[in-house]
DNA sequence: CTACCTCGAGCTCA
DNA sequence: CTCGAGGTAG
């Protein structure tokens, strides 16, 4: 059989091929050769694509044995936000639910979605010209992280789409690991003596963290799309049923457990029926999910804050186990709070072990009569911090006492006040307690303060414990030597705290303000601050009616600013910070009433900046209020094209977006 | 709150 | 090899 064979015609057909087995693997559950099969028409491709490296496409299956490692997970805004979503505990809170929609929409009957509540991590996959061209985490909700090259590893996601689509959309779905995948993987880990993973969840985030791809393509991780995100109003069906049964035509992988009920009292029944199913389904669900069928009904039902008002998760209950309480610990935080944690004989419930627990004050212990060596049931849901639900009675210890909430502060004896009609407890020690001085540290060299790398939260026990430092200010008179005596403090890592202590000299306002860590003065009311008075020392003459002119300001927190700034010792420490340390920042400029001119504007970078990076261009614009996101669309207010701007450039010019040049970008920075 | 990944650097032992 | 810091996720 000697005939030419025509490289790239061979490339098409193997990677045709392979799609196709891939579907009719993955999304028709009806495999039509072998695995060994599969993996040689897979070789094939990838010794065709090293020989001839122009035949190499960016939807090509050979991606999905992983790319070249990463540095470091680039950042993407999301075009459309991430919301999460409201849940309910109960069918009473479901009822409740269906209520507000029958009340606000006045329909006759009304049609939900119903679908299981994968236990994975929510992706956010964008398709250009059927190409899957970028996915990314949820991340806050605003940008997550770039993993595309770890997604395209995951089989069930079709790297091509075939049919009618959009020229550009985002998909949204939850990447998961199957149990049974999970438990091989746990397997082979422990025959190799390597950690076992505690869940499959954690088990499918690890696995998409991954810097290197190709151990990311070695853990078998499953998809189901269940939503969109970006996406052309003109091409969007009128609900999610028709979406679904679209995405599904054009390749993308859709739960079979989903249905269109058209009453809640049917979405009950799904929800009971789904329950009592849950051990038998081979993935990990945490509850359903009920939507409005309906996207302009949907529309209409709007938003409440970071979630929509037209889809409810049903949970299942948390989960519970029996476990002893092995001791109360009293915490005291940056404020005096005095909180007790529970110490638990470890437990796995809910996926987790569990040993900490927090009581959250005194009449939370009071009502639960939690005792020291009781048995106690302790609870958790997903992402619900574990609690301690109950105490099992039966089994208490006759001779046990309630347990007594000390009067005077475990750390430096002072003593312990409660204001009335306050549940918390506070030390009295201020900053003369050891715990309140660790805690104000840690605060205000933390990532959103004044971010002081190097400085750990155990650094900054053992600079308080050996006595290197009392507050802040001491921080910047550290020298070299005397970091030497503390543990795991060598030459390096003593140069690059005081490097990081350096670098957080330059500063604004706002972060400086936080980072003091006045009582209910947190990031927001900082910046409000900062933004009302221009300068420090405006805020700290201001009068009560002065502060209660700004927003967010109330007399509590006024209360609060006065007092700071009334105390001589707080008052040295800000100008030890300012002239012995030497801390600045520029005084915001008042008058200017929008100080964010590009208050929701979307601007989108292409192509190579002369004058700065894409990342310095992008926080500029930030600064400005403005939005920068990584691809074109109908919402895109400009598009900033470099050097070589590509396919973005073009599909502004189609959809008549302001292009503006590097030049006109910094015209544009400097005078908005 | 817990679990996971990654990195740099310190520690330990050969 | 182990630890801490810093980041992510739910």
């Amino acid at each position: 059989m000697n005939r030419t064979i025509d490289p790239h015609e061979a490339a098409e057909k193997l990677r045709e091929q392979i799609n196709r087995h891939n579907r009719s693997y993955h999304q028709l559950d009806d495999p039509q050769i072998s695995d060994a099969e599969y993996d040689l028409l897979l070789r094939e491709l990838q010794i065709l694509e090293a020989t001839h490296p122009e035949l190499i496409t960016l939807d090509s299956p050979t991606h999905r044995v992983g790319a070249p490692p990463l540095k470091i997970f680039e950042e993407v805004s999301h075009v459309v936000p991430m919301l999460s979503l409201n849940n309910a505990f109960n069918d009473e809170e479901v009822i409740e639910f269906d209520r507000k929609i029958q009340e606000k929409l006045d329909q006759d009957s009304i049609d939900y979605i119903a679908e299981p509540k994968l236990d994975g991590l929510a992706i956010s996959l964008l398709y250009q010209d059927g190409v899957l061209v970028q996915a990314a985490t949820r991340g806050d909700g605003k940008s997550g992280e770039n993993v595309t090259e770890n997604i395209r590893t995951v089989r069930d996601i079709p790297l091509r789409l075939t049919g009618d689509f959009p020229p550009l959309f985002e998909v949204r779905g939850e990447v998961f690991m199957a149990k049974n995948s999970f438990e091989k993987l746990n397997k082979r880990a422990e025959e190799k003596g390597e950690k076992l993973f505690a869940n499959p969840r954690n088990a499918a985030a690890g696995s998409l963290r991954q810097l290197d791809s190709k151990i990311t393509a070695s853990r078998a991780l499953s998809f189901y799309c269940y939503g969109h995100g970006e996406f052309p109003a003109g091409n969007l069906p009128t609900n999610q049923a028709a979406l679904l049964k679209i995405f599904k035509k054009w390749g993308l992988p859709v739960s079979s457990e989903i249905e269109t009920i058209s009453s809640i009292e049917g979405c009950i029944a799904y929800y009971k029926n789904l329950e009592s199913r849950r051990p038998t389904l081979d993935y990990e669900i945490d509850g359903v999910v009920f939507k409005l069928n309906d996207f302009s009904l949907q529309n209409i039902m709007g938003f409440v804050a970071r979630a929509p008002r037209w889809a409810i998760a049903r949970k299942f209950p948390a989960e519970e186990a029996v476990t002893k309480l092995l001791d109360i610990d009293i915490q005291v935080g940056r404020t005096g709070a005095l909180t007790p944690v529970a110490r638990l004989a470890p437990v796995f419930v809910g996926g987790v072990t569990v040993t900490n627990a927090t009581l959250h004050n005194l009449d939370e212990i009071r009502r639960k009569d939690v005792r020291i060596g009781d048995q106690v049931i302790v609870r958790r849901a997903g992402d619900v911090i574990p609690e301690v639900a109950r105490v099992v009675l039966d089994k208490r210890n006759p001779s046990s006492t309630p347990f007594h909430f000390p009067e005077q502060c475990p750390i430096c004896n002072s003593t312990v006040e409660k204001m009335a009609g306050e549940s918390v407890a506070r030390c009295s020690g201020g900053l003369f307690c050891p715990a309140q001085q660790k805690e104000a540290i840690k605060h205000f060299a933390s990532r959103k303060a004044m971010d002081v790398d190097g400085l750990g939260s155990k650094l900054v026990e053992q600079l308080v414990d050996q006595n290197l430092i009392q507050n802040v200010a001491d921080l910047y008179i550290l020298q070299l030597e005397q970091l030497s005596s503390l543990e795991r403090m060598g030459k390096k890592s003593a140069e690059n705290l005081i490097a990081g202590l350096e670098k957080s000299k330059q500063t604004t306002l706002a972060t400086f303000l936080f980072a003091l860590g006045i009582r209910d003065v947190g990031e927001v009311t900082a910046q409000t601050l900062a933004n009302h008075f221009g300068s420090l020392e405006a805020i700290k003459t201001a009068d009560e009616a002065a502060l209660l002119e700004t927003a967010d300001v109330g007399p509590v927190v006024a209360k609060h600013l006065m007092t700071f700034f009334q105390q001589p010792h707080n008052l040295e420490i800000i100008e030890r910070l300012r002239q012995e340390a030497g801390i600045r920042w520029d005084d915001v400029t008042l008058g200017e009433n929008s100080s964010q001119p590009l208050q929701d504007k979307i601007f989108v970078l292409t192509g190579t900046l002369e004058k700065f990076s894409r990342d310095q261009a992008k926080k500029l614009l930030q600064l400005l209020g403005a939005k920068v996101t990584n691809s074109i669309s109908r919402k895109t207010d400009y598009l900033v094209a470099g050097e070589n701007a590509g396919s973005k450039l073009e599909k502004a010019l189609k959809l008549d977006i302001t292009i503006l040049d590097e030049n006109q970008l910094s015209e544009l920075l400097r005078k908005p």
